[in-house]
DNA sequence: ACATTATTGTACGCACCCGTATGATATTTA
DNA sequence: TAAATATCATACGGGTGCGTACAATAATGT
């Protein structure tokens, strides 16, 4: 019953992805009112009325936007360590993948303009937050659950410790480049900056 | 020659301060559309042209509200500890009030608010900056630094542990707040909170 | 009384955007 | 060809806000 093909001219697929490429671009760009439902349209070389096809408005666009970008915005681990020295590295690695992460234009953009949306569609917080800082706080406390199970490092909480590792790391480095201050974490000096963070966590968990 | 009484009707001086705080209010109401110019006027009971003789335009009123309340958001340290146990708990009693700043519904107001004028005035963000978290942070170094002269006890890079500090104390709670999670610190949670936070801080600079 | 400055109230032009409607055109199946 | 659906182009009504202009009024000095 389902199985017929339908009637008519079918949807355009690759409008959907223009219309979400050109909101993207819009939303996150650095000009706060450059996002307009007419703009979008504009950019993606669509009509107004295709847009309001797909979405019922301006909100259910922005909040789809705005959560198909925070779904790639946890970090996990993938492996957990052999040893000791093993671990450092990867708590190493992953600092340094993190730091780049929030640090990045892109990452600063999408924190502005949740601001700036978040009385629009107040619904997406949640999601963002879950998708987000939730997520990687969860795999860093799960990964470290898995290496005090081991044996490789005892931590008397993991949360706490996964907390407090998170802390440390991002400082204030998030708040200085959102206030527009050049981060002084750069080249090589962040990777001094982790390895520290790295040494006093593993001080702090060193009561095995 | 500049002495002389100006002719004419006196500025209404209390018209200021009636702009500024109705300005305020709206400007770091929850509801981001409430500020504008007219909904100033018409709060202040003044009338539009008014502030339009005192400001030039939206954006440097905007500033000068944000630079006046900046002003107020840096804690610092009046007196130099004793002995280390004085020092503890002076952390302790630093932190409790820094997060509960950090965590008040004006200042979340006031952060979410900054994300929205940054493009309207991005010359303001270093004031902010300044008046801010690094007036904060300078003054946790300097308050470091004395103890370390005075012997209480030992700080190899005052600044660096003044960072780390910040970063523990704050973890992820800001970011939680700004993505409207319920802080799970509260209470006496908070207390527990800063008291681990300031014993880690003792122990990674237990090198003394 | 007069000059001078502050303040008001109101209205205007301009720009922007939302969401809807409408008729024309394009693309598909039957 | 006919029916069905998607898309376009355009226009509209309604709303909001900015910044300016202008005439009227208020409060001060000489």
């Amino acid at each position: 019953m389902s199985n017929q093909k339908k009637l008519g001219r079918p949807v355009d697929n690759q409008k959907n992805r223009a219309i979400i490429e050109a909101a993207q671009t819009l939303l996150f760009s650095h000009d706060k009112g450059a996002f307009s439902i007419e703009a979008v349209a504009r950019l993606a070389g669509v009509s107004k009325s295709t847009i309001y096809a797909r979405y019922k408005n301006r909100s259910e666009l922005i909040e789809e936007i705005i959560f198909q970008r925070s779904k790639s915005y946890s970090l996990d681990f993938c492996n957990v360590p052999d040893n000791k020295q093993d671990m450092i590295n990867m708590l190493n690695e992953f600092g340094l993948r993190l730091l780049a992460f929030l640090l990045s234009d892109e990452h600063l953009c999408f924190m502005r303009n949740m601001s700036q949306v978040s009385s629009e569609c107040p619904s997406i917080l949640k999601k963002v937050y879950l998708n987000g800082p939730q997520a990687t706080l969860e795999q860093l406390t799960l990964w470290l659950n898995k290496i005090d199970q081991q044996a490789i490092c005892s931590f008397k909480s993991p949360q706490t410790s996964a907390e407090l590792f998170l802390g440390m790391l991002i400082g204030l480095n998030v708040v200085r480049s959102m206030y527009g201050e050049d981060c002084y974490i750069e080249n090589n000096d962040v990777v001094a900056h982790v390895k520290k963070v790295v040494g006093h966590f593993i001080a702090i968990n060193a009561d095995s």
